[in-house]
DNA sequence: GTAGGGTTAG
C-alpha cells in the first residue's frame, strides 16, 4: 500500500478509500501508523472508520487502543465498539463499556438499536445481573416504547427462566406484537410450564406460524406428542420448521420410525430439507439403528452441495453412522471435515468408537486433539471414560479421570463418577470403586450404586452389592433395573428365597420391568420383536420353530441355557422356554430365515443384552457360521468365529 | 436491532 506525500484534505479522501479496501488486522494496523504519522488521528470519520473496521476484523483490542487515545468519542464509535464486544466472548464489557457511554453522551438518540444486541449478550452470558441494570437503566427512559427493546427484554428474562420478570414486560406493554406474544409463549415452554404456554397461545389474537412451531416444539419436548400432531394437524400453512418440530418431537420420544415417515412426507410434499430438518432425521436413523436410510440422507447432502460444516450436519452423520454399526463411514466423515472440525465433531467421533468397545482407537483421538491444541470439554471426557469402560482399560480410565481435573480443571459430574465407579466396579476392583463413590463431593444418585450393584452381581459380591441396591432402589424406586440387579445377584449364589422376596417387592410397588425388544432389517422393511411374542404374528411359528431347532442344535455343541439370571420364580423347564422367548433370539431366528448366507444379521435392542442370550448368540455365530452385529442399550457386540467383539466385557 | 426446529452424554 502506497500513499504520496499530498495535502491533510488530499490524505482524507485517499485514506478512507483505503480504509474500506483493508481486508486484515494487519493491514488496518499499517494504515492506523499512517493515520497517525499524517496527524489524522483528530480526523472524527477516520477515526470512526478505523475503530469500526478493526472491531469488525476481530481487532477489538486494536479498535480500544484507539479508542482510548480519542478525546471526546462520538455516538458512533461506541456503538461499533458495544456491537463487536456483544458479540465477542465478554457481553459483561460490553454492559460495563454501555454504562460508560451513558454518562459521557449527552445525546442518546438512536440507543435503542443497540439494546436488543447488548440484551442478547447478557442472556447469551447468563448475565442475568447486567441484564436487570440495563433494564433499570431501559425504565428510566422512554426506551420501552420502542417494541424491539421490550422484546428484547421478554426474550432476556424467558431464556434465564425468569418467566415471572418476563410477564411482567409483556403486561407492561402497551403494544403487543407477535413477536412478544412468542417470545412469552416460549418462555413458559421452556421452564416445562407447558399448559401456561398453550393458554397464552389461546389468546393471541392472530396466531402466526412461529407461535404454532413453537406450541409444536414445547409439546414434543414434554412428551406429549399427540398434542403436538394435534397443532400440526390444524395449520393451514407448514414451513420446513414446522415438518422438523414435528419430526424431532417424535425422536424426541424415541418414535424414530414415524420421525422418518413425517419426514419423507415432508419430502412428498415439496418442502426442501435444510441443516436441521436434516439433522433431526439422521438422529431419527440414528436412534432406529438401520443404515440404508442414512446412506441416502448422505448422499442427499452430497448432491444438494450442503456443507458437512453447516450446522450440526458433521457430527450428525458421523452420530448415525456410529450408532448404526458404521464406525468405518463415521471415521470417513470425521476425516472429511478435518480442517474445520468443532467440539461437538471431536466428541461425536470418542464417542462413537466408544460404544463400539474401540478404547485404544477412542485416546488416539484424543492424542490428536491434544496435538492440536483442541481444547477438550466434559463430555470428551466422558466418552473417553466410556471408551476405557467397554474396552476394559482401567489404567487409561484412572489417567482420563485425573487429567480431566488436574489438567483441565473440569469438575467431573455425576455421570464421569458413574462411568468410572462402572470401570473399576466391571474389572474387579471393587474396593477402589467404593472408595471413589464414598467419596463423591456431590450427591450420588441411582446410576452410580447401580455401577456397584452390577460389579457386584458380576463378581458375586453380596455383601456390598445388597447396600448399593437398597441405595439405588431408595433413590429410585421406580426403576425396575435395580431390582432386577439385586435379583440377578442372588439368583447368582442361589438365594431363589429372596429372588423372590425381591419379585414381590416390585409386585407390591407396581414397578415393571421395561419389556425387551429387538429390531431386525429385512427388506427394507424394520421387523420387531417384543418378548414373550412376536410384534407380527405371520412370523410367529415359523420363528418359533426356527429357534427351538437352533437351540437343539447348539446344544449338541455344548450350549447350557444359563438360567441364573431369569427373574421369575419358576421350574427350570419353563425358566428356559422364558429365556427362549427373549427378543433378540427372536429377532436372531428371523434374521437366520431371511438372510442368504454370508450376509451378516443386524439387531437392535432396547435394553441390555443379556448373558445367556450373548453366549447363545456367539455359539450361533460359530456354528452357523454368519456375523451378527447386535447394538443393544450401551454398546455394539460383532459376534463372528464363536466369539463377540467385546471380549465379554460389557 | 426482537420470536420457532438441529449433534456429541455411565
Amino acid at each position: 500500500m502506497t500513499i504520496t506525500a499530498v495535502s491533510p484534505l488530499m490524505l482524507v479522501t485517499q485514506t478512507l478509500p483505503l480504509l474500506e479496501k483493508c481486508k486484515t488486522i494487519t493491514e488496518l494496523r499499517q494504515l492506523h501508523a499512517h493515520i497517525v504519522k499524517s496527524n489524522l488521528v483528530n480526523h472524527t470519520s477516520t477515526i470512526t472508520k478505523l475503530i469500526s473496521l478493526c472491531s469488525h476484523h476481530g481487532g477489538l483490542d486494536h479498535a480500544l487502543s484507539v479508542f482510548h487515545r480519542i478525546p471526546d468519542p462520538n455516538p458512533f464509535i461506541f456503538f461499533s465498539l458495544i456491537k463487536q464486544m456483544t458479540e465477542s466472548s465478554s457481553p459483561t464489557e460490553a454492559v460495563l463499556f454501555y454504562a460508560r457511554m451513558l454518562s459521557s453522551l449527552e445525546n442518546l438518540n438512536g440507543v435503542e438499536f443497540l439494546l436488543p444486541a447488548l440484551l442478547k449478550a447478557c442472556s447469551k452470558s447468563c448475565a442475568l445481573e447486567e441484564g436487570r441494570q440495563v433494564h433499570g437503566q431501559i425504565l428510566k427512559t422512554q426506551m420501552l416504547f420502542d417494541p424491539y427493546v421490550a422484546n428484547a427484554l421478554i426474550r432476556l428474562y424467558s431464556e434465564l427462566g425468569c418467566i415471572g420478570l418476563a410477564h411482567r414486560v409483556f403486561d407492561k406493554m402497551a403494544q403487543r406484537d407477535q413477536v412478544s406474544w412468542n417470545s412469552l409463549i416460549t418462555g413458559y415452554l421452556r421452564v416445562g410450564e407447558v399448559e401456561l404456554a398453550r393458554a397464552i397461545f389461546n389468546e393471541i389474537p392472530e396466531r402466526d406460524l412461529v407461535s404454532c412451531n413453537a406450541m409444536i416444539d414445547g409439546y414434543g419436548k414434554s412428551g406429549k406428542c399427540e398434542l403436538a400432531e394435534e397443532v400440526f394437524r390444524t395449520m393451514h400453512h407448514k414451513d420446513v420448521v414446522t415438518w422438523t418440530s414435528m419430526v424431532s418431537g417424535y425422536v424426541f420420544n424415541h418414535r424414530p420410525k414415524e420421525a422418518l415417515g413425517l419426514f419423507r412426507e415432508m419430502l412428498s410434499q415439496g418442502i426442501r430439507p435444510d441443516a436441521p430438518a436434516l439433522v433431526s432425521v439422521l438422529s431419527a436413523i440414528a436412534d432406529l439403528g438401520f443404515v440404508e436410510e442414512g446412506k441416502w440422507v448422505h448422499a442427499f447432502i452430497c448432491t444438494n452441495k450442503i456443507r458437512l460444516n453447516s450446522g450440526f450436519i458433521g457430527s450428525a452423520l458421523m452420530d448415525m453412522y456410529a450408532k448404526c454399526g458404521h464406525i468405518g463411514n463415521a471415521y470417513h466423515v470425521f476425516e472429511n471435515i478435518a480442517h474445520y472440525r468443532n467440539i461437538g465433531d471431536w466428541n461425536c467421533m470418542i464417542s462413537g468408537l466408544a460404544m463400539h468397545g474401540l478404547g485404544h482407537e477412542a485416546l488416539d483421538i484424543f492424542l490428536d486433539m491434544k496435538m492440536k491444541e483442541i481444547e477438550p470439554d466434559e463430555i470428551t471426557f466422558l466418552g473417553l471414560l466410556t471408551a476405557c469402560n467397554h474396552g476394559g482399560l482401567v489404567d487409561e480410565g484412572r489417567y482420563c479421570f485425573e487429567l480431566m481435573q488436574e489438567k483441565y480443571g473440569l469438575v467431573p459430574k455425576i455421570q464421569h463418577y458413574g462411568c468410572i465407579i462402572d470401570l473399576l466396579g466391571r474389572a474387579g476392583h471393587l474396593e477402589e470403586a467404593v472408595d471413589v463413590i464414598q467419596n463423591i463431593p456431590i450427591e450420588a444418585d441411582a446410576i452410580v450404586w447401580k455401577a456397584i450393584l452390577s460389579a457386584c452381581t458380576i463378581h458375586g459380591n453380596v455383601a456390598i452389592g445388597e447396600s448399593a441396591a437398597l441405595k439405588a432402589i431408595d433413590l429410585a424406586p421406580d426403576d425396575s433395573s435395580c431390582y432386577i440387579l439385586l435379583s440377578n445377584l442372588y439368583a447368582k449364589v442361589g438365594r431363589w428365597d429372596d429372588v423372590g422376596n425381591v419379585r414381590l417387592m416390585m409386585k407390591q410397588r407396581g414397578v415393571r420391568k421395561i419389556p425387551g425388544s429387538s429390531s431386525v432389517l429385512m427388506n427394507g422393511k424394520v421387523h420387531e420383536f417384543l418378548v414373550g411374542k412376536e410384534m407380527n404374528v405371520k412370523y410367529s411359528v415359523e420363528v418359533c420353530t426356527k429357534i427351538e431347532e437352533v437351540v437343539s442344535r447348539l446344544k449338541l455343541e455344548g450350549y447350557k441355557p444359563d438360567l441364573s439370571q431369569v427373574l421369575l420364580d419358576i421350574e427350570e423347564e419353563s425358566k428356559e422356554d422364558s429365556l427362549i422367548l427373549h427378543s433378540e433370539k427372536m429377532a436372531l431366528a428371523f434374521g437366520l430365515i431371511n438372510t442368504s448366507k454370508g450376509s451378516p444379521i443386524h439387531i437392535v435392542k432396547n435394553l441390555r443384552i443379556c448373558c445367556d442370550c450373548h453366549s447363545f448368540i456367539k455359539l450361533v455365530s460359530g456354528v452357523y457360521n454368519c456375523r451378527i452385529v447386535v447394538r443393544d442399550q450401551n454398546r455394539f457386540h460383532q459376534f463372528e468365529n464363536g466369539s463377540c467383539s467385546c471380549k465379554d466385557f460389557w
